[in-house]
DNA sequence: ATGCAATTAGAATATATATTCTAGAATAGA
DNA sequence: TCTATTCTAGAATATATATTCTAATTGCAT
């Protein structure tokens, strides 16, 4: 029989309700009403909720990463945190179902047994991630290093965006002008105290 | 009948089980079976399960805001954004329930009728505060000021502080630095882009 | 002592949700 | 055309959870 829905149209009804009423109104039942499918097309295609709103969740960070990653392969930290209001921008209910949620509000317990390499996958990435950040922003790994980066690249570019997710609106210019301020200085701050005894 | 149970015990028990295992987990059924009390010593005390975990969150947040507020009418605002961090010591428990969560993982749709009014209260001092921000920190009132102002009050500090109580270990002193760098560096950009001309 | 009011006790009920199951329809290849 | 396979369809089932209900129990005031 030909198929009437795409696997895709699971993903985006999923992603469509979890944004507008959160990830516990995303039930098969109403993902599946939401399609007019029947819940038994549902799980022809997934094997459980968990796996559908698992793989929701890995996608959606993983296509986020992937923006972070080419910046701090370059070593260019302030093009890393910049990419997160940019891409909250182009990709608006990603940015809402990776931001304002967590990752226990998509699979609460364990990763079904089906998920679980890719998760291995990208916790392996994650750890990758600390130190290539602290190069990128300091060209030095280091215990202080890691925790300042991981501030910069990760909870502050978050932290500026957060609110006007909340709201749906794209973040403003003033964002981006926050984190790079707050990164300058932080980056100055550390050098100034790391100076041997300058000239 | 002598009561075997206290209110404030339910909500002690609620406030363990939110944090150890997320709100969702604070069920009736194991918030009761946590103090060995039956479903009927819940319901005798409260009018439904959304009252008390809407109670909690609110009791927390007022408590937490406190503190902020104290700091705001001195017209402190650094003192404003370092509360976080120190609160969030004093009362591990307390953060990780209110910055690890949204405000719908404890009452999901309405506020049950018997909250509305501390709800509306609260809304009122929130609707306030961010001129009160505005001019701790800016010693002016405006737009960009209140932006500006919420970024270093609200959202710098529950970013730095976060991945500690997701790990569940007091914030370290480097989350105190980390704030007063940016506080600083916002602060001295925002003159630097406000003087008229200078000297 | 007696009876009342508060409280405990936990069974019964209602509802939401995930998952399974059985049957039927559509399609492609033989 | 025939048939196996894929998919739709939605009813049936199992389970978790909030809430209600009815019946004891207890301590205090009288």
């Amino acid at each position: 029989m030909r198929a009437k829905f795409a696997e895709s149209d699971f993903y985006s009804a999923a992603l469509a309700i979890a944004v507008e009423h959160g990830p516990a109104a995303a039930t098969v039942a109403s993902i599946s009403e939401r399609l007019k499918a029947p819940t038994g097309s549902f799980y022809h295609r997934f094997s459980s909720r968990d796996v559908l709103l698992g793989s929701l969740w890995l996608q959606t960070i993983l296509d986020f990463q992937k923006g972070v990653a080419v910046a701090l392969a370059a070593g260019d930290g302030l093009a890393a945190t910049l990419h997160t209001p940019r891409w909250a921008r182009e990709h608006p209910d990603e940015a809402r179902l990776l931001l304002m949620f967590h990752r226990k509000d998509f699979v609460a317990g364990e990763w079904p047994e089906e998920l679980r390499e890719r998760v291995a996958d990208m916790s392996r990435r994650m750890q990758n991630a600390a130190a290539l950040r602290a190069r990128a922003v300091f060209g030095r790994d280091g215990t202080e290093e890691r925790r300042l980066a991981q501030f910069l690249i990760a909870e502050l570019p978050v932290a500026a965006v957060r609110q006007h997710l909340e709201r749906r609106e794209p973040p403003p210019p003033i964002v981006d002008h926050i984190i790079v301020t707050t990164y300058a200085a932080i980056v100055a701050d550390y050098r100034a105290r790391h100076e041997a005894g300058g000239a």
